[in-house]
DNA sequence: TATGAATGAGGGTTCATTCAT
DNA sequence: CATGAATGAACCCTCATTCAT
């Protein structure tokens, strides 16, 4: 890579970081791109360069973000191989949950993107982004199960939205509790919810 | 009430009204006070007589809108007398869906502030135009059970997040199913949860 | 007429006077909407009230400055009832070619849209700025001859090119020769295409 | 000529040919060079190689493409010796006329150009690219005339300004009659100018 | 109270031009 | 010669807010 291409990607990293950081600190709508290139220190010209307009980087943010959160995770679980389904399944959450509470700015910038938009989006799109492939987890979560699951995909979709929406307010603001002790609770209703979504046989 | 007044309550009305309706057409961020008041009929200094900003006019909409949306479900509520504590917490969040369903801006209105938020700030504030005490309410609840409750705040706060978070996207976009298609799940997690927090004797 | 329509008045006339100027002296093209607020003494967003971007206001000029000219030239043309035909056409012609000579910013700024365009405009257009009927003017023109005319149209409408075609240069550069001396030889041009369209009986 | 002087040559062309699309399908104010960079496929800063800026180039074009114009005329009237002087005046015109109605876009381009002021700058001007002799032709047409012409100068510039004046609205809208329609009353006053400016015995 | 003309800061965006490669 | 990333001034336009009426 020559040094121009080392450049412009420097720029590119400075612009998405900048923007991240002012994103998560006065929200999106708030944010003006004068204010990003200022920050950033390159010319206001510059930001057109690389993006479209404040939604595009936005966009680009939410996708590179949540790749990485849900990439960590997996790479958590690996470490857990033999452990029981239903234990794995906690372990991906509690993966997730954690990374949000050391980072918080993470949790109320993807927050509103996250939950069952970004699965959808994340497996249908196909950002070169994105090297995470989304289809594939989520096929694997279905078939691990050792017994066969009635209509997983609301099963994982109810999940998904309880553990979301639940987690936010408790990791920034300790309300009505604690993040942590919420945790107990919150695993318990995943678990049941999981529960109920198995056949007997 | 002398007709100034009945006046002033009108253009109040008027501007309450047409606010809702930009912001539920095209979001809260990309209206204007100027669009506001031209289509409500009024000169643009008016709207400072009775709001300070586009977010002080927001705020009393989101509180006054849930304010209505709550009591509606009480309202339903006592009907059903006769059921038992399980159904009768059903009975409100199903009359909540079917309002969400049947007025979708609604939902996408205060969707984004629904959840354990508004709990919170209807129990604290004290809007004149909050004519319901959700504090009493809340007490209501959590008396009524029959059997002990452990954490029964915990409790409430994950099904007010699970509700509220899982049927937007169900309601808007039938996705990744329709909301009738999702309740009985829904319900059956209410209920698993609620279990969850009932002491055994 | 209150205090305050007539500073609006004063306003709008501020701006049209201010742009006329600039657009005169610099092209429209390189006039921008900064630089006439800013010579007109108002504030930018007041150019928006009045108009709805740079070629709205000069689209009202052109309308507005030819149709004073069209006004003057009929007005003098009511002091010549006694003269014929042929005399009649020149007097509007010569009273036109004057007021350019006299006013050679009228002439750089309407050059380009005078000729055909602006009677075909004129005629359909309805301005409520307009208040010079141009159909009549047409009409009372070509019925006025005594003798009958073969396609009065084809006519006035080579007469109107040749001369605002052909003053522009001698007026402005003198070129090639000034309009004094091109008098004589283009009003010659104009009665033999008036006559060339006489049926001979 | 070397491989590179061919090169050369050929971005130039590229970024004429591409300029004068653009020109004429947009409008000269309306064309940045970044899009005629883009679509000539060359880079930025090669365009500074060949042109000053955007005028530049736009008066290169002005001038080449009126050259040819002139110079095919030229070529025609060669094929008609045998005429007389008005029916050789004529078929230059004519010719002139048909080029422009087979290439509308040269017309909308060179018309607000053309008329004398092309002459007089194509006769002072020694661009490289002027290989036409606008004085020789110019003392060609006068001198052929059998009869002796008065002012032969104001005849010849009151007709370049009538024809090239009256035939735009024709050859573009049809208005006010189709070029074809014009072209006999066209010519039949192009005759009655010469007519008066020639000297009787 | 109610009005709406006026403001001007600040938004997003474009683009001619430069210069290190 | 040729490139195209970078610049930043200048563009147009919107809009929350004020204030004389």
């Amino acid at each position: 890579m020559g040094k121009l291409d080392a450049n412009k990607k420097k720029k590119r990293e400075s612009l998405l970081n900048t923007a991240f950081n002012i994103f998560t600190s006065k929200g999106v709508s708030q944010t003006s791109i004068s204010e990003i290139v200022k920050n950033a220190g390159v010319a206001k010209g510059t930001f057109y360069l690389y993006f479209k307009d404040k939604y595009d980087i936005k966009n680009k943010l939410v996708a590179h973000k949540s790749n990485k959160l849900f990439m960590n995770a997996i790479t958590e679980l690996e470490k857990h191989k033999g452990l029981d389904y239903h234990e794995r399944f906690i372990v991906v959450i509690d993966n997730i949950i954690n990374q949000f509470n050391e980072n918080k700015s993470l949790l109320q910038f993807i927050a509103k993107n996250l939950s069952w938009g970004i699965f959808k989006n994340s497996i249908t799109s196909n950002e070169s982004d994105n090297d995470l492939n989304f289809k594939e987890i989520y096929n694997t979560i279905i078939d691990e199960s050792p017994k066969k699951l009635k209509d997983p995909e609301i099963m994982l979709f109810m999940i998904v939205e309880l553990v979301s929406s639940a987690v936010y307010s408790p990791i920034l603001y300790n309300e009505p509790v604690s993040i942590e002790e919420l945790k107990p609770h919150l695993y318990n209703a995943v678990k049941s919810i999981i529960r109920q979504h198995e056949c007997d046989e």
